[in-house]
RNA sequence: GUCCCCGUAGCUCAGCAGGAUAGAGCGGCGGUUUCCUAAACCGCAGGUCGCAGGUUCGAAUCCUGCCGGGGACGCCA
């Protein structure tokens, strides 16, 4: 949150609870109209209730207090129906200016050192990675160095699922492609990528079964994890399946279940009893089947309780749609051990439709019917992939037409916005070669409406990034970008920022647009976009 | 049957921690360049925010029901 608004915040919260004697959160929100200043207050509609008091004179009481405690940042206070409208000063904004130069602008302490554990993509090695998996991966590493930009510390984590059957059905499969089973087994993956890993695996002269299944899987996720990279997108930590099964942590995860007495044995199985929360809505679930075999389940539960061993304060996990039927029954387990909603969050990433020739393309790793992401990233680029993922909310089912996507050079948005980036980067080596510089400029020179109108702008960039924080939603970011560059187009097409004849102008212009880049900039590497300085 | 997501402009979607006149991109129509990058700018047209109730000073936003579209529901992972 921008330092200004923290501050009103602040204040307004005290004076209310000093004046009125009541406990209330403002609302603070950027005034929905230049025309109304730069931030709204609608305090007095919520007190007018609780005090029996005509709102206008609450708000009145309001704006007086604001505007004597910050002479120097605030302008006027209005009120118009109500609403408390704030107008920041001319010396304020001159001084954001000069404060959004720097590669640290919107920087904040919102997350107050918070230690959370972001968990995306995490997809089977059993495979290359899909368009849904480049989809959380976009979201993922962007949240991460947002948030990382508001003060939390945020770490990103990929949990590799290098055991159980499924890695069997793997082995079984590339044993068909080696030529040593005569069938492809009924779980079995069909896809032809198997065959170059096949062709490998025997050339390395491997047939045990054991050899087999830790080289495939070795190979798939270095494969993945190239292709991440490739992404821009890297991990801080990666937790193997293989290594929770060895470590103390299914151990405690019984203990801990037994203790409270939440496990009880049915059929030769061992089952978690969750209907005994009562509040989540779940049935009870298997933990060892019969067999003797812990399940899935099992040794993820045992897996979050590894993460929280290791300080994580909050822990979130982004799961593609497949699995959202399984959120309760993790909530039911975390809650169990005392880690509820506060702590332990699942986001779902909704499924990608890839379009394709017109039509949609059906996906399943086990079909072999696939659209990997490094397919994905020979026909788009990377700055364009990465932005169009953050267009739209990750709750929200996307269509990607490839064939548009195709297409997209010109019509995606990130060219918009990286352009502006490159004009600014091109008005200032224009500049110098006029002998313009931006040395002791006079910001007090920067009067125009467009001016004031794209400061406005560059005060709410922390504000958006704080929100973004709070709600693990990356995407109004892209159209934050988007109106800012918008604003700035606007701006280079009415004034002229480097001109020979008015240095002093040029000057105060010179810093502005330098101010403009960097935000834009800081906007897109927290994405993981490049801002070029020609195009 | 239970659960999840979606329904806002011709199309794709923002907005949904309730606030003031509902926005963007694309598409359509019409303009702008001897001048710092026209990958740009300006203007016009286009909306009963799926429907019906409810809560509220105030609802696209919250609640209930219904309709329509997509998806998930294993001793798979």
């Amino acid at each position: 949150m921008s330092k200004i608004k923290t501050k009103l915040k602040n204040f307004i919260q005290e004076f209310v609870k000093e004046k009125y004697g009541i406990d209330h959160e403002p609302i603070i929100s950027p005034a929905r109209d230049e025309k109304f200043g730069e931030y709204s207050v609608t305090s007095a509609f919520s007190l007018a209730k609780e005090l029996r008091r005509n709102p206008a004179e609450i708000a009145s009481e309001i704006a007086q207090a604001v505007s004597s405690k910050f002479p120097f940042e605030v302008e006027k206070v209005d009120i118009v129906k109500g609403f408390v409208n704030i107008y920041l000063s001319k010396p304020f904004f001159q001084n954001l200016v000069k404060e959004a130069l720097s590669e640290n602008f919107g920087r904040c302490n919102a997350g107050n050192g918070l230690k959370v554990n972001l968990e995306f993509v995490s997809a089977n090695p059993t495979g290359p990675l899909n368009v849904v998996n480049a989809r959380a991966a976009a979201v993922g590493d962007s949240l991460r160095q947002i948030m990382r930009h508001c003060g939390y510390d945020a770490w990103s984590e990929y949990y590799v699922n290098d055991a159980g059957g499924q890695i069997r059905a793997l082995r079984e499969s590339v044993k068909w492609r080696m030529g040593l089973r005569p069938d492809l087994p009924e779980d079995g993956y069909a896809g032809d990528y198997l065959i170059q890993y096949a062709e490998r695996l025997r050339d390395m002269g491997i047939t045990e079964d054991h050899e087999i299944e830790r080289h495939i899987v070795d190979m798939i996720l270095n494969d993945q994890m190239k292709t991440l990279e490739r992404f821009r997108v890297k991990f801080d930590v990666i937790t193997r399946e293989s290594f929770i099964r060895k470590s103390k942590y299914p151990k405690i995860l019984e203990e801990k279940l037994k203790a409270k007495n939440l496990i009880y044995e049915r059929d030769g199985a061992i089952y978690f009893r969750a209907t005994s929360l009562g509040d989540i809505d779940e049935k009870d679930r298997v933990l060892v089947r019969s067999n003797g075999e812990p399940t899935y389940f099992y040794f993820d539960l045992a897996y979050h309780i590894y993460k929280f061993d290791r300080g994580f304060q909050k822990v979130v996990d982004f799961w593609g749609p497949d699995h959202h039927g399984y959120v309760p029954r993790m909530k039911a387990g975390l809650k169990a051990l005392d880690l509820d909603d506060e702590r332990f969050d699942v986001k779902i990433i909704q499924q990608v439709n890839i379009i394709k020739d017109g039509k949609r393309i059906r996906m399943s790793k086990r079909r072999g019917e696939l659209f990997t992401l490094s397919e994905l990233l020979d026909e788009v680029n990377v700055d364009a992939a990465r932005f169009f993922f953050l267009l739209r909310s990750y709750s929200s089912h996307l269509d990607f037409d490839i064939d548009l996507a195709r297409e997209i050079s010109v019509k995606n948005p990130v060219y918009y916005v990286q352009y502006a980036h490159a004009r600014i980067s091109s008005i200032m080596k224009k500049a110098q070669e006029k002998g313009l510089t931006a040395d002791g400029a006079d910001l007090e020179l920067l009067v125009t409406p467009e001016e004031r109108s794209i400061m406005r702008e560059m005060l709410f960039f922390p504000d958006v990034l704080e929100d973004i924080s709070l709600k693990l939603e990356p995407h109004p970011i892209t159209y934050y970008l988007t109106g800012l560059a918008e604003k700035f187009h606007n701006y280079y097409q009415k004034h002229t920022v480097a001109d020979p004849s008015n240095p002093e102008l040029s000057a105060a212009r010179l810093t502005f647009v330098q101010a403009i880049a960097n935000v834009i900039k800081i906007g897109l590497g927290l994405i993981g976009v490049s801002a070029p300085e020609e195009m």
